[in-house]
DNA sequence: TGCCAGGCCCTCTTTAGGGCCTT
């Protein structure tokens, strides 16, 4: 028996009461591996890779969203009627997102993670999101974000969340991730500001009642939250303190130095190579990237002998960064 | 036109420096 399907073996009996992401996932390791090739997502706004359509700021044409239902292997398309129910719903609650609402999240204390990890019942807490943004550059306080674009690896209906956002400025690196100046230097294209609102809104509608949401990015550490932190900030806006966030660059580090793997770097794309992953599209482009993590993460668990427990005492909160910032400008 | 950071790890180390990873 391969060490991976055992571990799983072990984390399938309930009395261990023990919660792998593969049990978080729909209960078997195998649905969690069919998550990216379920095609219900949200977008906002895209390039025309992504074939989106147009539009004038607070009237955003998006697409119409199709439910892949999982198992089936087919694509099945909801009704006009439904499409334009879900639209409506998704617009009058973006709408509905005030200052208030998003004030409340500063009154809730910073959650102890230790004790999040032990909870007996944390598959039924914890949202799990795989993200990945694209960026002008590496200096936040002087670059913008490009690009965003998130998984919620439980999948089911609108799971995924990309779109474009207008930095406001010359993009330099295009030939990096392929976003030009002109694709998101446009109206129609949602500044930061205008964004977060929506953002905040999608992840709560992805969240367990008293939940936590656990952010998954490579690197997360030192580039996508701090990123993501100070573009929240720079909107007058804090970091849910029910955020917690996992880095697998660490992760990485870690299998590679358990040896008994060929990983040459701790690079997403050795990662990929390592488990041989296609992908599918552009790298460097958000929700290509995400789609690689959600499909490395749950094979980067089983080497590890990770549960969803250990992952969560490895995560860090947005405060942990902030703190750490300040801790550093105080020396 | 626009222009190279920051966190972590390793070692030839720890009062430091270089390499890797992210865009």
């Amino acid at each position: 028996m391969k060490t991976g399907s055992m571990i799983f073996s072990l984390l399938q009996v309930p009395r261990c009461r023990i919660h792998s992401l593969a049990n978080y996932c729909g209960g078997t390791f195998h649905s969690f591996n069919k998550i990216c090739r379920n095609n219900s997502s949200v977008r906002l706004f895209g390039s025309r890779i992504y074939g989106l359509q147009g539009g004038h700021r607070k009237k955003w044409t998006r697409r119409p969203i199709s439910t892949n239902t999982e198992g089936t292997g087919s694509t099945k398309s909801r009704s006009t009627k439904d499409e334009i129910l879900r639209e409506t719903i998704l617009t009058n609650a973006t709408l509905n997102v005030n200052k208030t609402q998003l004030g409340q999240f500063q009154e809730i204390q910073y959650c102890d993670i230790e004790e999040i990890a032990q909870n007996k019942d944390l598959s039924s807490l914890v949202t799990v999101i795989v993200f990945d943004i694209e960026t002008t550059g590496f200096k936040r306080e002087n670059e913008r974000i490009v690009e965003i674009a998130l998984r919620d690896l439980h999948g089911g209906e609108n799971s995924t969340f990309q779109t474009l956002v207008n930095p406001q400025r010359y993009v330099p690196n295009s030939h990096i991730h392929g976003i030009t100046t002109q694709m998101v230097n446009r109206p129609d294209v949602p500044r930061m500001e205008d964004l977060i609102p929506i953002l905040l809104h999608y992840v709560r509608s992805r969240e367990k009642p008293g939940g936590y949401v656990l952010w998954v990015a490579h690197n997360a550490r030192s580039f996508d939250v701090p990123f993501i932190i100070h573009e929240l900030r720079r909107c007058s806006t804090e970091v849910p303190p029910n955020w917690l966030f996992v880095d697998t660059l660490p992760l990485a580090r870690e299998l590679m130095k358990s040896g008994g793997t060929k990983l040459s770097s701790i690079s997403l794309a050795a990662l990929s190579e390592l488990y041989k992953i296609k992908v599918d599209g552009s790298a460097h482009r958000a929700m290509v990237d995400v789609n690689t993590l959600s499909l490395i993460l749950p094979k980067l668990t089983i080497d590890l002998k990770l549960t969803l427990s250990s992952l969560v005492k490895k995560s860090f909160r947005g405060s942990d960064i902030i703190n750490s910032k300040r801790k550093k400008n105080s020396n």
